[in-house]
RNA sequence: GCCGCUGUGGUGGAAUUGGCAGACACAAGGGACUUAAAAUCCCUCGGAGUAAAAUCCGUACCGGUUCGACCCCGGUCAGCGGCACCA
């Protein structure tokens, strides 16, 4: 009997379909495992391998948990809002509706080629008004909390997309889309108000079992310092000046402040200043450095000292003067610092270029090479003189700044408030309405979905208008307040707004009255294991962190954090080591992979092909290696015995093996519970034989991987369903053989290799070493210093 | 610059976390079968060395701890990822 992929593959999936056999049960009495997945951009230039990988990991989890007798939620949908689409739309004149519509299709149809074992009965898509109108909600119940806010700032906009991008959209000064150069235009734009919740999101992070670089990825991202706001009083006016520092430890060594250019204090004593037109100049100056003079060209260092104010340093009345400089920044901290040249870089360099007395207070550098940023003896510093380190030094300045009422304590964030809106049509609207009496007017939650108008011309406007500002049907509208004329809002929502709670919706997706009903959240939240990319480790979940802790806070979901575990896989790489990418050439498409070999062995092949959380080259070769091992096990039905049980020879074999299977799945190491099965294989073949027992466990164990092939054998031999059964179980007893081999070393040199029972003692292990031919030799006439004995392991006898 | 990760045969990668380095595969070479090819099966496969063994050497580099180090410690180099004038 010859392996057919082409006609066991189709077979089965025909079959679960027909019988909902992945479906999940809210409710069920079963203990639940909800395993997700990050749903795809369904673009149209289809799923790429590394889709399949990335996929395959919870997939493997999930085929496992059903078997282990597990409830299991293992969802799929699509994340369908997004630039590329519109821009698809603009260039073919298809809509943006019909593109998605498409492209949906072509990924279900892969999808389901590959046999994973999704839901299928509760897919989401995004861009769904049933689905958006509770994106809109959300939205909503944001605004009624305070949560949302305008605000007119620079943000960064892409002149090529025409669109305004928050800061994770832009890193390094490029486009995420189509990588041009970002430039910063002043616009009123929409927040979100996420640092409000970056305490909540940083602690968050102690409950949750991610990988300890995701968990760091965020914490650097949210950034949180602490230190001190402290007061500095403007000699000319009275004014107070306040900064925020890390180390106020160092107050003595303040030879000069610096603001931003942008700082409201020389505005508003522009009158007092003297040099007013050279500041202007400057700020201009600054204005115009690209997002990459600012952050590349770090070194050198500019400003301008501001004629007309002088600070007065609060602990001990020196007069210190005022300079704007562009290397600090309005958007952090309160946009104005103390500089300590003498124990900081930047301050250092700044100094000599302007000639500015440097002040040590910390013994341990040589101030006249370089700023001194390390601990030591406090000097020159008034009562602070003689403390050795620096914890105690702030304990100590903070009472003293207390006291004066000129300082405190204070932590500051690095992440910023999320810039939350696009000038684009694709995307959900924001339900708010202009009005000329009443302002900002939320759209009554009875009105929602606020649906995306029909459009022939989805071509931005000219100044980073949406698309939905030409449309006067849409865009004019009634005040829900007063009921006077109004203006709707144009902008739409961000690509990252439909992804931020999805994970919810899969837990009752049809359901119109809520986002999901109570009781389908209670019964699977949280989701048990979630795997995604590296790549949206600081955005995506960052994000619906943040929505979801709000939806807590609010009673709307019944548990503050979303995820318990959160797991990454590596990328796939090109056969040549780079990257996939469609304009290199080196994209491997799925399809063409399963028509050729058979979704089994593409399931198999990624898996196996590496460490599963590491980047692995796409190999061609390494393909038919796999598609030989599932020949191999296919070929199994024609040497089989009649026997229930395992055989004596491989009992223990099997026992290690299923040990090893299920420990390794669990802990994401595919490849090596793969090599393990495969070693197993061998030790069959060499047997030549294998029992039905025997068959029964091994095809039980690949199932996850490989489920058309084994699902078919499973058929022919005993006649049911395999997804139906049972997992493996083994006993820790039985893994072990009777004699095991061990290893004799000589001064820590393998010299011999002898078989001992393997309950054999230190002492019975050293004897028989002793008693060994080939060992005899080496030891005799000699010393012998020390005897080590690791049972089951080796002997090891150090001589003189 | 700062933070994190990684460095093992011709290749992808193993090594129960201090106990036989190179599991499992791929590629390559040799052989069997075949008129031939493909497929399949068998053998070899880190380097030096030998008729074959023995025996050295070998986990990026230098040093340390240990009976014993890919694994732990100190230093150096290289690659990848994140952040980047964050006060």
């Amino acid at each position: 009997m010859k392996y057919d992929f082409k006609e066991i593959e189709p077979k089965w999936q025909k079959y679960w379909d027909e019988h909902e056999s992945f479906k999940a049960e809210t409710g069920s009495s079963k203990p639940k495992f909800y395993s997700l997945v990050e749903f795809p951009y369904p673009s149209g230039a289809g799923m790429h391998v590394g889709h399949i990988k990335a996929y395959s990991g919870l997939e493997v989890v999930s085929r496992k948990r059903r078997l282990e007798g597990y409830n299991v939620l293992f969802p799929i949908g699509f994340d369908a809002y997004g630039l590329p689409t519109e821009n698809t739309a603009i260039k073919t004149g298809v809509h943006p509706r019909t593109v998605t519509d498409n492209n949906i299709k072509k990924f279900t149809s892969q999808l389901r080629k590959v046999g994973f074992s999704f839901d299928w009965s509760r897919v989401v898509d995004t861009t769904d008004e049933k689905y958006y109108k509770w994106t809109q909600w959300i939205f909503l119940k944001m605004f009624e909390n305070g949560l949302v806010f305008r605000d007119r700032t620079l943000v960064n906009y892409c002149p090529s997309c025409k669109v305004v991008l928050s800061n994770e959209d832009s890193q390094g000064g490029k486009c995420d889309v189509c990588h041009s150069d970002i430039i910063q235009k002043e616009k009123e734009v929409w927040y979100l108000r996420i640092t409000e919740y970056a305490d909540k999101l940083l602690q968050g992070l102690d409950s949750v079992d991610f990988l300890p670089n995701i968990k760091l990825q965020q914490e650097n991202w949210i950034g949180k310092s602490t230190g001190a706001f402290v007061k500095f009083r403007i000699k000319e006016n009275g004014e107070e000046l306040k900064i925020y520092t890390t180390r106020p430890d160092t107050l003595y060594g303040v030879t000069f402040m610096v603001m931003a250019p942008e700082h409201p204090m020389i505005e508003k004593y522009r009158d007092s200043i003297k040099n007013i037109a050279e500041l202007d100049a400057y700020k201009d100056e600054c204005a115009k450095k690209s997002e990459f003079e600012r952050t590349q060209l770090v070194k050198d260092k500019t400003g301008v000292r501001i004629d007309g104010l002088t600070a007065i340093n609060p602990i001990n009345d020196t007069e210190i003067p005022i300079y704007i400089s562009d290397y600090v920044m309005m958007g952090y901290g309160t946009g104005a610092i103390m500089a300590v040249p003498a124990h900081d870089t930047r301050d250092y360099e700044f100094a000599n270029k302007f000639g500015i007395p440097i002040i040590e207070v910390i013994k341990g550098g040589d101030i006249s090479k370089e700023a001194y940023t390390g601990d030591g003896e406090m000097v020159n510093s008034g009562e602070l003189n003689g403390i050795t380190n620096k914890k105690d030094a702030i304990a100590k300045v903070l009472k003293v700044l207390e006291a004066k009422g000129v300082g405190e304590a204070g932590v500051q964030y690095k992440m910023k408030d999320w810039a939350f809106n696009r000038q684009r049509y694709w995307g959900e609207p924001i339900p708010i309405v202009h009005c000329p009496k009443c302002g900002m007017v939320a759209v009554p939650y009875d009105e929602l979905p606020l649906r995306l108008p029909p459009v022939e011309n989805f071509q931005p406007g000219q100044d980073g208008e949406s698309p939905l500002a030409k449309i006067e049907s849409f865009v004019n509208c009634k005040c829900p307040k007063c009921g006077g004329d109004a203006k709707r809002e144009t902008d739409t929502m961000p690509q990252w707004a439909g992804s931020s709670w999805y994970f919810l919706r899969y837990c009752d997706p049809n359901n119109d009255s809520a986002l999901a009903s109570p009781e389908a959240l209670k019964y699977w939240l949280p989701v048990d294991w979630y795997n995604g990319g590296m790549e949206h480790v600081t955005r995506h979940l960052i994000y619906s962190r943040f929505w979801h802790r709000f939806l807590y806070d609010i009673g709307a979901v019944p548990v503050p954090e979303p995820y318990a575990k959160r797991t990454a896989q590596g990328l796939i790489l090109g056969p040549d080591g780079v990257k996939m990418s469609k304009s290199r050439g080196n994209v491997v498409d799925p399809n063409d992979v399963v028509d050729e070999y058979g979704a089994d062995v593409l399931r198999v092949y990624v898996l196996f092909m590496g460490d599963y959380e590491q980047a692995a080259p796409w190999s061609e070769s390494s393909l038919k290696g796999c598609k030989r091992f599932l020949e191999r096990i296919w070929a199994l039905q024609d040497t089989l015995t009649d026997d229930d049980g395992y055989s004596k020879e491989l009992s223990a074999a099997f026992h290690r093996t299923v040990k090893k299977v299920s420990a390794d799945i669990e802990q994401l190491k595919f490849n090596t519970a793969i090599a393990a099965m495969m070693t197993l294989l061998n030790q069959i073949s060499d047997k030549g034989s294998i029992t039905k027992g025997e068959l029964k466990a091994l095809l039980t164990m690949l199932n996850p991987f490989a489920p058309h092939i084994t699902e078919e054998m499973y058929h022919n031999v005993f006649g049911g369903i395999l997804s139906e059964q049972s997992w493996v179980t083994y006993d820790e007893a039985l893994c072990v053989e009777d004699e095991v081999e061990i290893v004799v070393q000589i001064n820590g040199k393998v010299r011999a290799k002898l078989n001992v029972p393997s309950e054999a003692s230190q002492d019975e292990m050293i004897e028989a070493a002793l008693a060994n031919d080939t060992v005899k030799p080496l030891v005799e006439g000699k010393t012998i210093v020390k005897k080590i004995a690791v049972p089951k392991k080796l002997v090891n006898i150090v001589v003189k």
